[in-house]
DNA sequence: TCAATATTAAATACTAATTATAATTTTTTG
DNA sequence: CAAAAAATTATAATTAGTATTTAATATTGA
């Protein structure tokens, strides 16, 4: 070893390259040069394979004996996993990205409801009913807020029963996230419960269509603030 | 080294221990014994690790320093990982994963097809013409027929325009190739073209609320398909 | 000269032994 | 008895070296 000072642990070095694959740094087809990054990084070249791996089975990258590890164009790459979805984001000069998920939240949202309104156990309701009480609580509170609307939506997402649904509430919580990022602080911010009222209800009540409806609502809303935010700030 | 034999390259040891957690051998919350692993299948540690790393970035093992490895809860999977998807279906005894997978599909599809025809390209619809073509001509060839219809599918999703709607084809496919698999000489086996014309149609019309009805009307006949499978094999 | 084959070179994959780090448990001590 | 310190333990990282794969090149035979 060459310093001891104190360095990147766990998935630091995966967050390096992640990002470095993310900026333009590194573009699709780009080959790795893994012991000038070694260097760089001050790793081993099995750490450095090991964070390769990492991103290989999240089809960003590609290594093949001889050939080399390059960049795998972003139509391979696993959009659906939460840390791509993530680095992306945090990334993201690109507005069209959280446009993308905001039409998949319209997809899939309501759909949820729907499913979840045939479908909710009792302890789904309970826990529905309690990120309801902890959004009233919340009011005024940013931070909280947010928590509390990303926890509805989450339970929703589990009241379903179907894994691949509740998986993709990751999806579902980073473009909330970052909507929430854009709209914070504008002056809309109108009491969310009401209308998160209305999809509870219509899931206790088993009223699929309504559930479906008034989920559908509750997106385009938020579909509405996020432009109206984009806007305010162009 | 112990031996000259040839082992296992690439993935080998990743699908090998996949298919451990995905049996019962390794139930959730069970703790992996790295060095004894290590010995039985007679690799190094290093390649073992590498191995891990793969299953953790899918969110199917956790490594914490002291902790130990161990399995996660099925939640915790990244279940929208196309490997993950691939592993669960080859090993699945499990029948009420397909039906999750057909409700996804029921969800997605409709949805796809009503964005696509807002949206789609040209190209897009040329692609669409092609696959059409492709299926008409492969009647009577099983093989071909399953390629088709998935080809199809996969380029309908690409015609959204939206990244994460077309990384969901591959869910969609295996969904698709294990009904195939299962439905695989029934004798229902009637055209599959018109169907998907009407999607066609649609699309190039431009017509969204059509295309989704054409869609949903597909996916419905999928699903019916399917659950006379499962019946005449019960 | 052309094509099939053998050699070389370059890059990744793997091995093994050791050291570092972090979390837990036990022991010490006020 | 409780808080701090030390020992333990298991994973993480390092290092140096070997093996394997494959692209490119050189060789050889027709």
């Amino acid at each position: 070893m060459t310093e001891h000072r104190p360095r990147g642990l766990h998935g630091q070095t995966v967050e390096t390259l992640a990002s470095r694959i993310l900026s333009d740094e590194w573009g699709e087809g780009a080959v790795l040069d893994l012991t000038a990054l070694r260097e760089e990084l001050d790793i081993s070249l099995t750490a450095l394979r090991e964070a390769l791996k990492v991103l290989a089975a999240k089809g960003m990258i590609d290594a093949r004996q001889k050939r080399g590890t390059f960049v795998q164009p972003r139509e391979a790459w696993n959009m659906l996993d939460a840390d791509v979805m993530r680095w992306q984001t945090a990334a993201a000069d690109d507005p069209g990205l959280l446009d993308e998920l905001t039409e998949v939240r319209a997809v899939v949202e309501p759909a949820a409801a729907r499913i979840a309104a045939g479908r909710a156990s009792e302890q789904d309701v309970e826990s529905l009913r309690e990120a309801l009480a902890d959004m009233a609580a919340a009011a005024g509170d940013p931070e909280a807020s947010v928590q509390a609307d990303l926890a509805f939506h989450r339970r929703l997402m589990a009241a379903t029963h179907n894994n691949f649904l509740v998986r993709m509430e990751r999806i579902i919580a980073i473009g909330l996230a970052e909507r929430d990022k854009l709209v914070h602080g504008a002056p809309t911010a109108e009491d969310p419960v009401p209308s998160h009222r209305k999809v509870f209800d219509a899931v206790v009540a088993g009223d699929p269509a309504a559930a479906e409806q008034a989920m559908a609502a509750l997106v385009t809303k938020s579909h509405d603030d996020l432009e109206r935010a984009q806007r305010a700030r162009s």
